[in-house]
DNA sequence: CTCTTTCTAGAATGGACATTCTATTTGCGG
DNA sequence: CCGCAAATAGAATGTCCATTCTAGAAAGAG
């Protein structure tokens, strides 16, 4: 390398998140990302080869922060601590939990990304799948599926939805909520 | 009038609902709402001014289509009924279910529909939601409402949206999930 | 100090789409 | 059966984007 570089790629994935937050996925235009990183358009393409490429790398950085937070709890066996936890990840990282819990996967891009970033979203998309799965160590059936990812993720996804929309903070009845919510459902 | 319609208003907004609900709202663009109802994309803005105004008409009639099915078990007072008509609502019109549960409402358009529609539109929503209200007749506080409006729509919505989203058929399972949910968080 | 590679800067290109425009039909009122 | 208002038909326009391109600058190697 022989001219340094004024900007690096996390400033990018920072100014996707931030947009794809506020906006959604459409308001993360290479202009946006661009003028937000204060960086001319073509310097993106010095470290990302697509807008795809930008929001998958994103993707996996919010993502991973979710899961680093899950998945201890959930090989523990500690199914309410599960669903307490995304409340409280929500609480603390509004900003990611708006970017990846209020847009399906699919919605974040308009063309798919390289190979291989696409082999390593689906890889920790499915290392927590797995994890709900052997969550139910010897239960089996597609009901009892159903009800343990809803008792410990769709639901208290569903639950902070209304207050991810708003922008505002995650009141904590929220979490009573989740309470009874996991007694009641969880197989 | 002089010359007959070839085709009818009807036609161009029963493309959109297909198309949006197999393919989200982007899979809504003129010419493919043209092409599915075969006219010429011109046709289209002799019977709306605009893509939005196709799709908030679309949206009246789904939105309709639900709330004349919750509305009257909502004003019965009957909490159980009206979250189970949800899901038999869904298992008929799986089309309009996908249309309606599977986008947030603002993610439809991209311009904003024309004050008429978009008057119309709130009075809808509103309607539904003053029902929500009264269905907490001496009760109230955030929390209850948020217990209500979960156990009788966002919960049983969240319950549909990985069946929606596959396309499949609703399983029974999911009725015996929405009994439980409603039992355990409703205030 | 100069060469060379990799960067910044931002203008140019090309494609997709909503919307408008120009012909061209059609079929009812007179 | 004529004339014309309202439709069809589909090409033309303008906008917004992702992506590429052209110039010029920077900074480490030698």
């Amino acid at each position: 390398m022989v001219r340094t570089a004024k900007f690096q790629p996390e400033v990018f994935v920072e100014a996707a998140i931030d947009l794809i937050a506020e906006g959604g996925p459409s308001a993360a235009t290479m202009v946006a990302i661009a003028r937000k990183a204060g960086a001319p358009t073509g310097s993106i393409y010095h470290r990302f080869t697509s807008r795809s490429c930008v929001v998958a790398t994103a993707w996996l950085a919010v993502h991973a922060s979710l899961s680093t937070r899950l998945l201890p709890l959930l090989r523990a066996g500690k199914g309410m601590e599960t669903a307490l936890a995304l409340t409280s990840w929500a609480r603390e990282s509004l900003r990611e939990a708006r970017f990846l819990l209020l847009n399906e996967t699919d919605d974040l891009f308009e063309d798919t990304p390289p190979e291989t970033l696409r082999r390593e979203m689906q890889r920790q998309q499915e290392e927590l799948d797995e994890a709900f799965f052997a969550f139910l160590k010897q239960e089996q059936g597609e009901e009892a599926l159903a009800r343990a990812k809803f008792a410990l993720f769709d639901g208290p996804v569903a639950l902070l939805r209304p207050h991810l929309l708003a922008g505002g903070p995650v009141p904590s009845y929220v979490d009573r909520m989740v309470m009874d919510l996991h007694q009641a459902v969880a197989a």
